[in-house]
DNA sequence: ACTAGTACATAGTATCGCTAAGTAGCTGAT
DNA sequence: ATCAGCTACTTAGCGATACTATGTACTAGT
């Protein structure tokens, strides 16, 4: 991963995780999978986990512990009453910071 | 400043200090100003201050000591084209990201 | 003298993503 | 039966970055 790409991600990661999440509980290795999908290819696994356990320690998600037929037993994160709020404030501040951007790359000073 | 915020300018706020130095050259004092003006109200000049070390060092600007009617002498940053360059890959990253996060935004999972 | 505005510097802290390594369950090939 | 490979989760230690708090120093106006 670039280095400035580790660095942006830093504040955004959890908020693309949420936004994964809304709709659809997922489990912490579907994730990774899924965002790889999507183009970050290069997200470590341990950044994924560690996430999960954070915005579960921040009571963001429920948690439930489901059997797997291909391994160990799945940890399924589904966003709460809490964790929808977060997601909110999130694409705030997103939205604030983008458009500020986008004013500096069309020259707008 | 929003904890949100905190983590989200990590990696972008130093994009943003190189794109306000294109074109025009400024110091430190002026881009912590510029940028409250921007709407980075509770941007703490300590944070400037400390970037400007940090992109100097890169050799990403110029530096030049001023004199000024007002105070102590002011330390005058002009991008240089290593500068430049890392502003070009800012911006690609940051399209990336922006790219993504608008999907998500707009339910496309 | 004193205050306020201008201008820069830096030690210490918290957060977050990454690296690296490990544990554990299941399946299919050798 | 074993071993490789995929599935699935965990965690200690590291590096980078923004923030807090504080300090220094120059000038102008009262």
């Amino acid at each position: 991963m670039g280095k400035q790409m580790t660095e942006m991600l830093k504040g955004t990661l959890e908020g693309i995780v949420l936004a994964l999440l809304t709709g659809s509980p997922a489990y912490g290795y579907e994730i990774t999978t899924l965002l790889r999908a999507q183009g970050f290819t290069e997200i470590a696994e341990g950044t994924v986990y560690a996430l999960l356990v954070r915005i579960e320690q921040k009571g963001l998600v429920d948690v439930e512990k489901r059997p797997s037929e291909k391994g160990p037993p799945r940890k399924v994160y589904t966003l709460n009453a809490l964790g929808e709020k977060e997601l909110d404030e999130f694409w705030n501040t997103w939205s604030f910071l983008s458009e500020r951007l986008e004013q500096l790359r069309t020259g707008g000073k």
